[in-house]
DNA sequence: TTATGTTTTCCTAGCGCTCCGAGTATTTAG
DNA sequence: CTAAATACTCGGAGCGCTAGGAAAACATAA
């Protein structure tokens, strides 16, 4: 018989066992405690109770997910983790699926398939109990992956074909629309439009194209030009797009932005030129942002609804693992904020 | 003997004794390649990878947690996911500690201690290989764990006394010192500081007493006035504080504040009431958030390290992990960006 | 060839929890 | 008062992997 004492490798934390035996009960009836409450007596349920609070025990996450096969964890993946705008949606997640006992693992793309496709694979290394993207586009070994892992996934921020399970989001194309409309309601008449990574970001390029067509349908013209202003400090390349239209294109009377950060830029830059806005040149933005309601004139914008989508998805992902029936298809919708920035005095002059 | 099948729960993954049949080889053998490959032989190092490529082995990390009794996972709290400065930070941790296999855990305070304690306490059953935490301040409970949890711990964005073990940050004290004195060396005689959150974001509290202390060694005098716009949307709240402000204090030159967008908020209101920025009332903020230099006129801020604080503390927690030596303090510094709503007429006619 | 040292591979006992199936009270029905 | 139904509890076999130590294979020296 060998009998040699194995180096016992345990850690010296309080475990199930242990809370078991002080409240003279089984294991099993602890782990059930846990688990079900309501499936053990409300005596024992306090001894056990009591056991665990003078021990302090915390169960092993480790085990118990490795017993049961599956973690409490939900991956999500957005472009940015800098960009306030996905930020609050995943805050609003964080709450609720926090209460619930998930825990959020959280990466990001930098609006690239490789880098997303990185995260999905490490994430799905936990098993988590749901996935969640953002947008529509992924590359062919991500939708694999997840189409082979039987874990919900939800997608978020956009609508449109080919989703992969549960879509939450809505249209910017309609958003890009609305933007245009509104300042072609306003008086404007040769519009253009400025955007920033419309080579990757293919939400931006949706509103891009949404604006594009809302000057078609209601102009019978086109815009008058897109600038890219690409990646880099956004304000600042947005005042260098706007001194760049404006020479180009001296009459251009309404700017449709693809995010307010930019409206900002070219604000100031129009403030620095002595254009003035709205009445030479109006604008609009997308995110209302922290500021984008403070500045002078205040900037009209489009609420995309940051939260509702946080809150969305997780009711989605809830209702997902519950097993519970749950639309495949969400479309939030967006608020339009007229402020200042589009508020023209031709608006009134043009009265129909 | 009670032979009776049981109900295997197995799932029907590929696991590692899959990938050892297929190699050849056995069980052990696998798991040393994927930990030490060095340590096993390059000809079976090549079987084994084959195989694992034919069959698409993922590791079960929960298996491989549970055995090791660690996780690579580190646990990162901050203030404010939604907060863009904090953001940077945790963004710059992702890339080096991701680079690393290191997964972060994200979670958030809200400002609050108890919230912060519930993030810890949820983080440390995941057996984290650190833990990282913004600022000093910690609840009593959170400390005990931590101390107790035998986990490294890396406070970051502050210094200060008492640290639960090793710090990465500046000195908020001195930023409000050098807001303060900036604005004095622009000829500011009557400052007044305009902060939210004061009550709990200790932070905050600190610059708002550096720029107090520097108003009292410079000037002889104390701030004109302290205004806390506490919580909601802080350029709207700036602009109220700002009104309230130059109601009361009327001959206000210089105004410090705990944040950019607060300056925003302030500046759009001074030029709605034809208050000259900087001529009539300088400013400067805290952060130097993407819009602070391209508003007009631009903001005068103080530029904190966010990204160096992110890299400085992934290094540090790498370095902690491996066990190797590591400075239990690192002041990472801060950078004064003078631009123009500081930038007065007078201080040229105030030449010394 | 044998002894000795090295390197490589493998055996095996856990890690702490979950959940199936079975056992034991307790209650209700007959 | 006994049988049947109900409500609680418990035993224990895994879950898939790690890591200590031993065995095997190979290399070198005597």
């Amino acid at each position: 018989m060998s009998n040699k004492l194995r180096a016992r490798r345990s850690t010296q934390r309080v475990t199930m066992n242990d809370v078991a035996k002080l409240a003279d009960v089984s294991a099993s009836t602890v782990s059930l405690y846990l688990r079900k409450p309501d499936e053990v007596s409300t005596q024992l349920g306090k001894r056990i109770q009591s056991a665990i609070d003078t021990l302090g025990y915390v169960p092993n996450l480790m085990a118990g997910a490795l017993a049961a096969a599956r973690t409490r964890v939900i991956g999500v993946v957005v472009p940015s983790m800098v960009n306030a705008i996905f930020a609050s949606t995943v805050n609003t997640m964080q709450k609720t699926l926090g209460a619930q006992g998930y825990q959020l693992l959280l990466g990001h793309s930098d609006y690239e398939e490789s880098e997303e496709e990185a995260a999905v694979r490490t994430f799905l290394s936990w098993s988590p109990s749901a996935m969640v993207l953002t947008g529509l586009t992924h590359s062919r070994e991500t939708r694999r992956m997840l189409n082979n892992s039987n874990v919900p996934v939800v997608e978020m921020w956009e609508l449109g074909s080919n989703p992969l399970d549960t879509l939450v989001g809505f249209s910017h194309h309609d958003v890009g629309y609305t933007q245009a409309r509104h300042l072609i309601e306003a008086g404007c008449q040769r519009i253009a439009f400025i955007g920033t990574r419309l080579s990757v970001d293919e939400r931006a390029k949706q509103r891009c194209r949404g604006s594009e067509k809302a000057v078609r349908d209601l102009l019978g013209s086109q815009h008058a030009r897109v600038i890219d202003c690409g990646f880099g400090r956004m304000a600042e390349a947005a005042s260098r797009a706007f001194t760049d239209l404006i020479t180009s294109h001296p009459n251009i009377d309404g700017i449709v932005f693809s995010n307010d950060m930019l409206s900002l830029g070219a604000l100031s830059e129009a403030q620095r030129r002595g254009i003035r806005v709205p009445d030479d040149i109006a604008m609009i933005g997308f995110g209302d942002m922290d500021f984008s309601d403070c500045t002078l004139p205040s900037l009209s914008t489009i609420r995309p609804p940051r939260e509702e989508i946080g809150e969305a998805v997780a009711q989605s992902v809830l209702r997902r693992i519950k097993g519970l029936p749950q639309e495949k298809r969400i479309d939030i919708g967006f608020e339009l904020l007229p402020r200042q920035s589009s508020l023209r005095a031709s608006i009134l002059s043009h009265a129909p």
